[in-house]
DNA sequence: TTCTCCATGTAAGTAGTTACATGATTGG
DNA sequence: CCAATCATGTAACTACTTACATGGAGAA
């Protein structure tokens, strides 16, 4: 995606290195039980990667950061005789995760969709193949939403646990292609009508 | 954003550099009528800009290529002393856009938000704290309502001459956000009534 | 035995960013 | 005359990606 600025590069060097968004996710995951390089990939996969994706060669080089300043301790627990490093997050490290999730700063808001670009340039094709993009548009949304049902039991679960967040985000997703479906529906009269 | 693979090296080589997403975005400008890298920067705030930006560092080497392979044509138009080069498209850069938007690869969904990644780990936080960013997320979508709201005369009047595309867009930003705002809503309580 | 999953890590490359440099024209 | 806007371009950098290499463990 998209290059989310860090902090000034003064503030840098003058201080500390400043982490990224893919370690605070990483971090964030850790907090969250998960303990080695494999299982975040799996967890985001199955969470927030609908907001959200972290390459496996991100993931790495964020766990020695993060372990390097102090936020998580790691210890090797090799299966078999292949290596392997497992986590867990520290004090400063809820610390920071908590002071992160709760700074101030404006955040952003950040889609790119190239889908809604070919729609934004939609005149520049002929009738059908206009109706066919914004079609193609819809039944992409209804697929995502046929995904995000599959996981709802178990954020409704956790919802039931007493932690809201994982439904939160999860209708989010829902509630956001039902807008995209909704708009395609309301426009498409107005793409079988034309020149 | 985020990294939107190209087609494969193997055929990039075998025929000639496939263009990416940004150099289109330039072509669909250009063939909208901006002439200028300048004016195509300012085009692209003031249409697409909720779904897709492109910095002004990319602009002109996409120009460049484009006009490299005869999907538009450039002429030097000076203001003053100052250089200045502005472009058509030609007949082939028509056709190839064309090609582009309808070509029926899947589009895949990506949308990469880090407000929602905050509200994901919302738990890491006290009451007040997860609370506070969930206002704040929802005072955001309010915000880039406001501002589309703004530019909708505009998109209204492109409508009623015929080109319903602008309009389409623009709804779906003012939809997207609407939904946000109504599961922020929905969920506020939840977030009242926490340890 | 061979397939799939668990698991870690690197190399090479692409995409995109900010920051800077430069200077003309227009309007107050 | 000064600020804002028009206008183009480059350098240095960050982020992120794909593809590959490696290999153990368990199941079919």
């Amino acid at each position: 995606m998209r290059y989310m600025p860090r902090a000034s590069a003064i503030r840098e060097v003058a201080t500390k290195p400043t982490l990224g968004p893919p370690a605070y996710v990483v971090l964030g995951m850790i907090g969250l039980g998960a303990r080695s390089g494999y299982e975040i990939k799996q967890m985001v996969e199955l969470s927030i990667r609908f907001f959200w994706t972290i390459s496996q060669a991100q993931i790495y080089p964020s766990l020695e950061t993060l372990e390097r300043v102090g936020l998580i301790s790691g210890r090797a627990e090799p299966r078999g005789k292949r290596p392997r490093r497992v986590y867990d997050i520290t004090e400063q490290g809820n610390a920071e995760l908590e002071r992160w999730l709760s700074d101030d700063e404006p955040i952003p808001f950040e889609l790119r969709d190239i889908a809604l670009v070919k729609l934004f340039f939609a005149e520049a094709m002929d009738r059908e193949q206009a109706l066919a993009l914004l079609v193609r548009v819809k039944e992409r949304s209804e697929q995502q939403i046929v995904t995000l049902r599959h996981i709802e039991p178990a954020a409704e679960l956790v919802d039931q646990q007493g932690n809201p967040s994982p439904l939160l985000t999860l209708r989010m997703g829902v509630a956001f292609h039902q807008a995209m479906i909704d708009v395609c529906a309301e426009f498409e009269p107005k793409f079988h009508a034309r020149p």
